[in-house]
DNA sequence: CTGAAAGCGCTTACAG
DNA sequence: CTGAAAGCGCTTACAG
């Protein structure tokens, strides 16, 4: 591989003059870049990046870190998408992505790899289950970083999440619309901000019309199929008339739970899934779900890093993207009175 | 964040020792090796990477590669499943991986970016669609890689692959014993490898039971849901008794238009899938499938990769990883006579 | 077993 | 607009 020494010779310039055209410094006379540039695209010539980066103080790379409370649910397509998110934002900004996903084994050591040995500008993490012990690595990293959705507890962060609660509301807004009247949740995790804010949510629609909240009709879910499928096979003792379910995933496996138990989607029982994975248009019944804009904020999540980066600035990023009621079948609106 | 030389000076030692520690370089006495460690841990020293990979030419890096072709396929939790294994052996190794997902808008400049800039010490090529000018980059990057699934064409390279046709032909051949006389197929994309593997080893099932080949019941689909719904839909009008599908989103496509047409399975059609996604066995009804080992191959070409890395030896790797039918209820093998 | 020195391939003030 | 020089934080023969 040529480096910028042979580039120089080669062009017959100093070292100083290739560095500042291929950075394109604009302090270079047209025909002094015009005859480097015609060496460098000879040799093919790429900047060797560590090089680049211990001389620059930085690497134009972003980390990407899942912690492993994740990883289990990682069959879920969400995270391809909002990887592809980052991925493409990164490109366009050319910049690259390192991708850590936590394993339980090895989480300890990596946090303190990743945050201190300078190779990352700063880090995005999928924050579905964020430890106290990550955040502090974080934050004494000196690191820029933001979530992708907000902690469950500490707001002194910089984060992208999506408007959880009123979508939520918006959904079992939505089935008490239909003369539902006894409408069940399976939740997710109560310590994740999104299972958090979507069961507030839950509980908001309902209080706002006056209803009464039946413990009995709450289930709490992990976010994996299994667990919708568990949770509607005990609400079903209960009786319910429809189910908000927290994810799709959750909520395949409550339809799954319901064609066992032979009740209909949606005459017997509505189901309201949250996520709009691609999956969901493609159930049967099609499932009415809360979209959310995934890759989106694997974008915006991205962009705003990379501003943070390159034009530090005081105060915090919160940035909560708008989410959108996707009326399919299972929700029984498209039912014949 | 504190350096080699910071170190050094608080240890009362050169930095030629300090780095002789943390490289775990046996010449150290004991007592030095100790001091040292002590003012390591007690600053949570750790060695900036670039100027390491600078200095050492090697950066225990691995990229992982993408390309385009499969990232529209990326709702498939495979790539989600690949990764994990990749990850997991990387950690295990002390190895960071890097990703790139192809956008087909940033390939050219991101093929030439990465494999020529110094950064990482290898490539891991997830392969369903790789074009031979990135296999051409790849080669001419004096880079180790290795492809996940061979190449369609060429045989010169590295790679961990499944038995993809012994797969196909253990499917067919399960369900020609289960007495099934129309045996369709939905292919994959006739130029992947596990596409044209898949489709020859149900070519040769039927051949090897003296059986011809009916051109109506092949389909060729793109391993998509959509592809497997609309071409089980195509396959209807001259009505199979089974179908063998390429991979498990295809079947799950498949059991959607079955379930449309009123078709029972496996009463009236039988379906077998590949794969075996998590989403297999919850599928209704639970879908017969060839199972994969799908982390195993991120796993296995992560090994390999780093092995070929550090022993560099000339010889090609190519490693082929069995497959296993597991038969549930799709197939009709449970049905009661 | 330990240290002094050169070098990895860039960037970036500083002069001119 | 251009160049000489210092420096980024390590590793690695080479001596001793």
């Amino acid at each position: 591989m040529p480096t910028l020494e042979e580039i120089a010779e080669l062009s017959d310039v100093s070292r100083s003059t290739v560095s500042r055209v291929i950075n394109d410094d604009p302090h270079v006379s047209p025909a002094t870049r015009k005859k480097v540039m015609s060496v460098v695209r000879r040799l093919n010539y790429q900047p060797h990046a560590a090089a680049r980066s211990l001389a620059a103080g930085h690497s134009r790379i972003l980390g990407l870190i899942v912690p492993s409370g994740v990883t289990i649910t990682f069959d879920d397509p969400m995270y391809s998408i909002l990887v592809r998110g980052i991925s493409a934002t990164c490109m366009g900004h050319n910049y690259s992505v390192m991708l850590w996903l936590a394993d339980p084994d090895y989480e300890r050591r990596m946090i303190n790899q990743i945050l201190r040995n300078g190779l990352i500008d700063g880090v995005i993490v999928s924050s579905l289950s964020i430890s106290e012990e990550i955040l502090d690595a974080l934050f004494d990293s000196g690191l820029s970083f933001i979530l992708v959705g907000r902690h469950p507890s500490r707001d002194d962060v910089n984060y992208v999440d999506v408007e959880n609660r009123r979508g939520a509301q918006e959904a079992v807004g939505h089935l008490l619309r239909q003369g539902r009247e006894r409408v069940a949740t399976i939740t997710g995790p109560l310590t994740s901000a999104p299972g958090i804010d979507r069961h507030t949510g839950y509980i908001e629609a309902l209080r706002s019309r006056g209803l009464s909240v039946d413990e009995h009709l709450i289930v709490e879910g992990d976010f994996s199929e299994a667990s919708g499928y568990y949770g509607m096979r005990q609400l079903l003792a209960h009786e319910p008339d429809a189910v908000f379910v927290a994810n799709d995933m959750m909520a395949l496996g409550g339809l799954r739970a319901l064609r066992e138990a032979d009740l209909r989607v949606p005459e017997d029982v509505a189901v309201v899934g949250y996520d709009d994975l691609p999956l969901a248009a493609r159930a049967t019944p099609p499932l009415t779900t809360v979209r959310q804009p995934i890759q989106r904020m694997g974008a915006v999540a991205t962009q705003t890093l990379i501003d943070i980066i390159e034009h530090p600035t005081a105060g915090l990023h919160r940035i909560v993207l708008p989410t959108e009621l996707m009326v399919r079948r299972s929700c029984g609106a498209m039912l014949q009175p």
